[in-house]
DNA sequence: ACTTGAATATCGTGC
DNA sequence: GCACGATGTTCAAGT
């Protein structure tokens, strides 16, 4: 048999069977009128109250409520497993180090133990994902216009890798950055910080261009244009010219579903470019 | 009886069970050998293996297998949970709008199926988190420093509400950001936000200000002076004679337990100062 | 071990 | 309903 199971036991009973079901590294549910406590990084109170206990053998445990897909209390995977009848009551604890990390579950009754014994089925196959677009992308690169020509992806820069790069019909640099579903404001800034990375890189090349790449304004401090930032402070108008260069060297493309207001009012002030795509063609 | 609990029932019985369950309102655990589908936001294919689903009565859904705290699988509260017999199994489908997801689940075989009627125990009191950390700081101020004085929480500003606003034993403004654990940079970018956008609301004061009246400095360890800035933000580049300023018409306090190197880095670089402190006293 | 970034993040709050 | 920020976020990957 590969589950047990136990209907309305008494405390000690109980203890026996959570006690073989660690020994087996058996998946286990617990269905009981309890309290809860926990202390590590923060520490809560839970009251007394009808709830299901779940201890996994990798020693993550999880306390539910009848709400909510988070559970109201919980230790990660690592933590160990024990349990006790104190006062007369069935208790199960659970610990980790590093943090230090302490939940305590003492039930006043139990009304239902199982567990089962757990074989197979890990292999879990996730589509719609970022590679999924990506992928997408490359087998159809005019998705993204016509034209257009993926030379790498995850190209290196002082930013970070970027998606995707690639040349235009005109044959003009473009990054493209791929979001799998709608973005914010910070999706253009991350586009925006490997757009003037590719800028400073092939900064000789845009002068040779003609097209004027830096403004003169604060030529001085070169590397340390303010149109990059991570966060949500560009929000000053007109403080570049540069980027409403109309042929800037580089172009930059953000690919996601949909984007907010703000993030398309972002894009147009520093010229790029977006385009809907799912991660996946719809029906 | 507030627990049912069927062990290896057929499918139709196991059918009658969830149907009845679903009318009560009840909190349900099923464990089973069964393959998962998933589509919505993403898509997914979980082969089949012996898992533990858990059914809520808000229309959470959430299947968990021998490892991990995450559910392999889940719909969020909101969704509608249905069941059927098809084609001699069990088939638990989640449904939800907006957007469109849903979450299937074909038990091959039922091994063990609890319900529970929860009644009452949702007074969860969390402490230790970041408004435990702020009403500490206004019951205490002089943790902060000696002679702060906090005039404001939540006070807006042009990049957003900030944590507290104050003034030090000068009278200098100051814009404290609270962060209930250890930190990094990202932290340092928010704050030089929230100070750089007082210092322009505040600009024609501070010109007006330019006395040489500096902090006594706090007592803890200096910040190295080195200028080595990787310039990958630069966020207030824009008033760059401010920054060095002696004595900033506002000054910026980050409040953390503790703050990584490259953090330290960059309030040295702006000439923030960062104040150890829990959400709770330390035992 | 520390840091960084993504997630079917979830969850509350304010607009 | 949408956007934004906090979370005992969790989790994987890179350094």
């Amino acid at each position: 048999m590969t589950v047990t199971s136990v209907h309305d036991p008494s405390h000690r009973e109980a203890l026996w069977e959570l006690e073989d079901a660690f020994e087996r590294g058996d998946l286990i549910s617990v269905f009981g009128r309890c309290t809860v406590a926990y202390e590590g990084r923060a520490a809560s109170d839970l009251g007394i109250g009808d709830r299901l206990l779940v201890l996994k053998p990798d020693g993550a445990a999880l306390v539910h409520t009848d709400e909510g897909r988070q559970p109201v209390n919980w230790q990660p995977p690592g933590s160990e497993h024990r349990a006790a009848v104190r006062e007369g009551r069935l208790r199960v604890r659970s610990t980790r180090t590093n943090p230090d990390e302490t939940l305590t579950v003492r039930f006043e009754r139990v009304h239902q133990l199982s567990a089962m014994a757990v074989t197979g089925g890990r292999d879990l196959t996730l589509h719609g994902s970022e590679e999924d677009l990506r992928t997408r992308i490359l087998e159809r690169p005019d998705l993204i216009e016509p034209g257009f020509e993926p030379t790498a992806t995850e190209r290196p820069s002082s930013a970070g890798p970027m998606d995707i790069f690639g040349v235009d019909a005109d044959g003009t640099p473009v990054v493209v950055e791929l979001k799998r579903r709608r973005v914010g404001p910070d999706a253009v800034g991350q586009l925006a910080r490997y757009v003037r990375a590719l800028r400073e890189e092939l900064g000789a090349t845009a002068e040779e261009r003609g097209d004027g790449g830096d403004d003169g304004g604060n030529g001085d401090d070169g590397g340390d244009g303010d149109d990059g930032d991570d966060g949500d402070d560009g929000d000053d108008s007109g403080s570049d010219a540069a980027r409403d260069d109309p042929s800037p060297a580089v172009r930059g493309i953000l690919v996601a579903p949909s984007i907010t207001g703000r993030a398309a009012e972002r894009l147009a002030d520093r010229g790029f470019d977006h385009v809907a795509l799912e991660p996946t063609p719809e029906d």
